[in-house]
DNA sequence: TGAAATGTTGGGGCG
DNA sequence: ACGCCCCAACATTTC
């Protein structure tokens, strides 16, 4: 073959891609093309933090293809219509893709690969939806057993790692828009785009924080997490290298407690699989709660609440403190998406959609079917999710989790000079302390929006069957 | 990947 | 020495 077009979506990386490999083993020249579409930048589910860590991404990929004498290209348009356009203007005899499970991909993969040379080859996840089900043929709904036959089916072949090409050929003189122009507002400081910086973080991981992680991840103001979902959500870094160091620090670890903390981390990787594959067997549960008794809810969604959730001013420190690292940096604490997840669902009865909504809106790493399956967890409306009664404590869950209050310090400067017992319930420091200390409640921090003892009883009694 | 309510146990103070 | 009470610590149940 000619030429091939590598039709990159979510796969910004050069080493371990099976699309690209597929493609320059097929063509002697290949085209490596991303395609804006139209659809995305409408969306209500897009957000600014998120497109702003894509073009940086493309500038770093396409500064890594120049290194290997080829270039990216980008167009505007439909996807078909830019496709079919491409073919006709280089000849190209195939289009290779990484899979993409998510719902609008998957319908517009399905109408492309009915009239073009559509081929859909690797997966953003190890074991791609419809190769973990159970006996009889249908799709795991719990999460255990389907960890336990992901991990027991998990073939030698699945862990090779692809290398990098050291060369693509890239036909001369095709227009492109230049990703310096897209490139526009602020990068994440926290998040480089880019694989080299995601092989890094990898690498520092598994080298240092993963034989505590079991323990440190729960810590908000601790770097006890591996920072790499914005990295796996663009396929910076391929699910598979994750797995792989996973498994490999499973089998390095010291003592049980670090082989331990290895398979947390593992079981982290496999709840995202279990989610695309959720996502993949009932596309619905995008629009809808998996569990049919949660789809009629009478949510209060009150949209004054709401919105002092958006912007961190719910008078709950550990909640208004992660809602800010949202919207300042676009990542927010695993432990933190929990709580603030629960006390807008539980304690505010504001309906999960909303708050998904949000996310995506927000996050660096808002992803379809990992923030989905998120959000129905916490609301207890998923599969496997946790149940209806389980409330979290946000007094309880800040004085466990970020005990010195560095985490609310950080995200709420003006609680600062409050103490390490009255920073996680302010309301509660007698207000003649408030003027001495200068933080007035009410005045320089919101009362709380909720009793959370009166609100976790109403919860109770809104979610319990009838 | 919860938390509150309720139950049980055991040590120490005390008459 | 003994029984009784109190209460903290831990365990179990419940939502």
């Amino acid at each position: 073959m000619q030429t091939a077009i590598w039709w990159i979506r979510r796969d910004l990386r050069l080493t371990d891609n099976q699309a690209l490999t597929a493609a320059y083993k097929a063509a002697s020249m290949v085209i490596p093309l991303f395609i804006i579409d139209p659809i995305f930048e409408q969306s209500n589910y897009v957000g600014s933090k998120r497109q702003a860590f894509l073009w940086e991404g493309l500038q770093v990929l396409h500064q890594a293809l120049c290194a290997l004498g080829s270039r990216l290209i980008i167009r505007r348009g439909v996807p078909e219509e830019v496709l079919v356009k491409l073919m006709r203007e280089t000849g190209a005899e195939a289009i290779f893709a990484e899979e993409d499970y998510s719902n609008l991909a998957r319908r517009r993969d399905g109408r492309i690969v009915k009239t073009l040379p559509l081929k859909l080859v690797g997966a953003p996840c190890v074991r791609p939806p419809g190769t973990v089900v159970k006996a009889d043929g249908t799709p795991y709904t719990v999460f255990t057993p389907f960890s336990r036959a992901w991990k027991a089916q998990l073939l030698p072949a699945q862990t090779d790692i692809l290398c990098a090409p050291t060369q693509i050929n890239t036909p001369a003189n095709l227009s492109t828009e230049l990703v310096s122009n897209l490139v526009q507002g602020e990068a994440a400081v926290s998040f480089p785009a880019g694989e080299q910086t995601a092989q890094k973080r990898l690498q520092y991981f598994v080298q240092t924080s993963i034989a505590d992680y079991a323990d440190a991840r729960n810590y908000v103001a601790q770097a006890g997490t591996a920072h790499l979902s914005p990295y796996l959500r663009f396929g910076m870094l391929s699910a598979r290298q994750a797995v792989v160091a996973a498994l490999r620090a499973c089998e390095t670890a010291a003592d049980a407690p670090q082989q331990k903390s290895a398979e947390t981390w593992l079981n982290e990787l496999i709840w995202r699989e279990f989610f695309i594959h959720i996502l993949y067997h009932f596309p619905f549960v995008a629009e809808m709660s998996f569990r049919e008794r949660y789809r009629n809810l009478a949510w209060r969604n009150n949209v004054e609440a709401f919105d002092q959730w958006c912007n961190g001013r719910t008078g709950y420190p550990i909640i208004d403190a992660a809602m800010r690292q949202l919207s300042q940096t676009g990542w927010m604490h695993n432990r933190a998406r929990m709580l603030v997840a629960s006390f807008l669902v539980k304690d505010l009865l504001i309906d999960w959609r909303w708050g998904e909504r949000w996310f995506m809106q927000n996050l660096i790493d808002g992803d379809p079917a990992a923030n989905n399956g998120g959000w129905q967890w916490a609301a207890g409306t998923g599969t496997d999710a946790a149940p209806y009664f389980r409330v979290f404590n946000p007094i309880t869950q800040s004085q466990k989790f970020d005990p010195a209050g560095k985490y609310i310090r950080q995200w709420l400067p003006e609680l600062a000079a409050l103490d390490n017992k009255q920073i996680h319930a302010p309301w509660r420091v007698p207000l003649l302390d408030q003027y001495r200390i200068g933080c007035v409640i009410g005045r320089d921090y919101p009362a709380p929006i909720v009793d959370h003892k009166l609100a976790r009883q109403r919860a109770l009694d809104f979610f319990k069957l009838p």
